[in-house]
DNA sequence: CGTTTAATGAACCGATCTGTTCACTTTGGC
DNA sequence: GCCAAAGTGAACAGATCGGTTCATTAAACG
């Protein structure tokens, strides 16, 4: 029974702070959601910010798992970086998508010098780096210019996704990402 | 000496929410921060959400102005349209830059049926309405789909510039502009 | 069995939250 | 000079904030 109470909250804290906000959501309000108490929560961390900064190491590590094991799928490198925004269109479309829970936290701590900006950073510096192997895998001349555009589309579908109009913000990206890729070998 | 003040409080509480955040703005801060007394706050708005909604509307105005007139004077639409992304490129380099107001208001208020995260959904409408004009008057063969492909690159390279690691969002943009705008007639 | 560790519930802390009340002062227009 | 509108300051309200304290319970491990 050692740190069973630890990983559980950290899990419902991502569910409740990504569909309401880091400020919204008390402490109080998380304890009685997840049903752990309040001197528990403070035992495993000794501040709120340190519950927000495991939370996004736990989203970190899902979301990239996520997205390219599904990416890993769809074959040779160049169908890789397609497929992202097949993944992206699914994500989308799933009833409870909020935006990209590292966009939020940087909204509601704006300050890049803020330990939950300077992490979520990270997590795009992450991707960045995973999206350019890709990139070089697909023989693109600049793998890194390819990824930027790549990942500008990518944030950008997602932004749009919650906020926007558009019907399918994915297939949008996905048909740019196509004339980004147009001179990439077969 | 009419509505004075009024107009001085949402200029500077947009200042200041944008600076820090929504709900980590408090009404006593804002107040002290102004000059404006409390009381003067709540007889000019019935209440936070109000005067937050007000502050949007004056953004979205400020903006689309701001935006627009910079790339009128870039001549044609299509050198228009490339212009959005070298005004985008000013606005970063700025240093009291934080990212976009509205993507900031809709994950502070993530519930799509609530009132700020309405409204920002509707400055991106208009937004695309007037970029979507641009693309028809350039030529553009399917204009709704080149200014949704255009400002899918704007909120990414917005939201890149604030939370990422690249030097150069606007440019990486406006390059990705270019491969989407390459069959366009001069 | 006994000990240690994890977890609980509830009260409590001071600070801050949005919003109100009220008596007072300033200001502009006639 | 008068009146009405606009603004002020400070206290107040009740709720919630992040975080602590403490006595108690439950369970894993030797």
């Amino acid at each position: 029974m050692r740190p069973s109470k630890r990983g559980e909250l950290v899990q419902e804290a991502l569910r409740i702070f990504y569909r309401d906000g880091f400020h919204a959501t008390g402490m109080d309000l998380l304890s009685a959601e997840t049903g752990i108490s309040k001197t528990t929560m403070f035992k495993h961390f000794r501040s709120k910010e340190d519950l927000i900064l495991a939370v996004l190491r736990l989203r970190d590590e899902q979301f990239r798992n996520w997205l390219f094991r599904r990416m890993e799928q769809a074959g040779p490198p160049r169908a890789q970086l397609f497929a992202m925004f097949d993944a992206l269109g699914e994500w989308f479309g799933s009833p409870d998508f909020r935006s990209c829970m590292f966009i939020k936290a940087s909204s509601e701590y704006p300050d890049p010098a803020h330990p939950i900006h300077a992490q979520s950073a990270e997590h795009k510096r992450l991707l960045f780096t995973q999206v350019e192997k890709l990139a070089a895998q697909a023989g693109a001349k600049d793998p890194a210019q390819l990824a930027r555009g790549l990942l500008l589309l990518k944030e950008g579908a997602i932004v749009t996704a919650h906020l926007g109009h558009e019907a399918d913000p994915a297939g949008d990206a996905k048909m740019v990402a196509g004339t980004l890729m147009a001179d990439l070998p077969a």
